[in-house]
DNA sequence: TGACAAAATTGTACGAAGTACAAGTTCGTG
DNA sequence: CACGAACTTGTACTTCGTACAATTTTGTCA
């Protein structure tokens, strides 16, 4: 299941790459701060035009790819048995993400480094994503994307998302362990734990 | 309990607000795409310069400023009931954040209108105060602030705040009830209404 | 009041970001 | 192999953001 690609596609994904890994060289090298478009652009031999037409800006370069398409988001959703809970269905989906993550070896090993310097620049939204996982959730729950449940549970299993992707950055811990603890939290109704 | 500023900090709040008014009008004038700081200056009359002695850069612009400062949010939780559990004192509290939203009138009157027109600048993480937050409850459960509980608790109140913006927004009801009920789905551990 | 010190405003200059567009090159297809 | 579509390149221009020195305003204290 690998090259259903034509070599034009199989190009991009590699330019799109190598751009995004001179620049986290640079980055991990030099400093983020001292990167610039020139930087990248020479690093990675190609013209600055092209950059633009690989990434909306310079931020945008540090956005790691999400692992799926919202399609297959969906797809992971409805594959779960009907019997899960919408938080157990999420917790299993999202862990189930944390193990697809960059199949790029050099990229692969880049992000993490990046992350641990620039803790402040893991994104904080992915709004394709997550409207996707809110209408998931709400053909799962039988109700439509904009009603109360879906909108609010999607915004609540991102929240705790990231949060346990702050906590287990600072204890040593898996994501998908800390993940599922702050999920336990959720689904028992936010109830202080006695000191 | 008004005017216990001297006139520099008056002028200095003055100013400011008339950058920000000039930047909302333009913006409601002519789309917010054509604003720039060279006409918010030119409409406000200050030099580029000054611009960039209030505001961090052209976006920060039309972010509106906090009701309270962090130390004043966290006098608010401490002044809750103890009785009270956590989700409910932020829940008051936030309500009670949105009535003490925005004294100047030219502001009160442009922000709404703003946001109308442009929901997607709505802005979606304020981390002073959310430290600020998470801080006061952590006190509050006698936790530490950096403990899981207190961290998923903000960030989830805080998601289920921003929900019930967009959710009040595309129906005509008022946010704090929204938010009410946002709430209450989240005390309940998110379990999906029967349809 | 008058002078001094701190703080805010102003103007200038410069590197980098982002946009637009025309010209050239590469790729897939018939 | 030839054609059209898509991608790359180079150039030019506007705007953003920052640095810094000069100037004006403000608060304070003699």
């Amino acid at each position: 299941m690998s090259h259903d690609l034509g070599r034009r596609e199989r190009k991009k994904r590699d330019t799109r790459r190598a751009i995004q890994a001179a620049a986290l060289r640079l980055a991990l090298a030099d400093g983020v701060e001292s990167v610039t478009i020139a930087s990248i652009t020479e690093a990675a031999d190609v013209a600055r035009g092209t950059f633009f037409n690989y990434f909306d800006g310079k931020s945008a370069v540090f956005i790691p790819d999400p692992p799926w398409t919202p399609g297959e988001l969906r797809a992971k959703v409805e594959a779960r048995p009907a019997s899960e809970s919408p938080l157990e269905c999420a917790r299993a989906v999202l862990t189930e993400a944390l193990d697809d993550l960059e199949a790029d070896r050099d990229l692969a090993d880049l992000w993490p480094r990046f992350f641990r310097r620039y803790p402040g620049m893991t994104p904080a939204h992915r709004p394709e994503l997550e409207h996707a996982l809110a209408a998931a959730i709400a053909r799962r729950c039988r109700l439509r994307p904009d009603d109360m449940y879906p909108v609010v549970f999607t915004h609540v299993v991102m929240a705790s998302f990231y949060s346990a992707r702050t906590l287990a950055a600072t204890r040593g811990q898996p994501i998908a362990d800390v993940l599922g603890e702050a999920l336990a939290l959720v689904a028992d109704g936010l109830v202080p734990p006695q000191s």
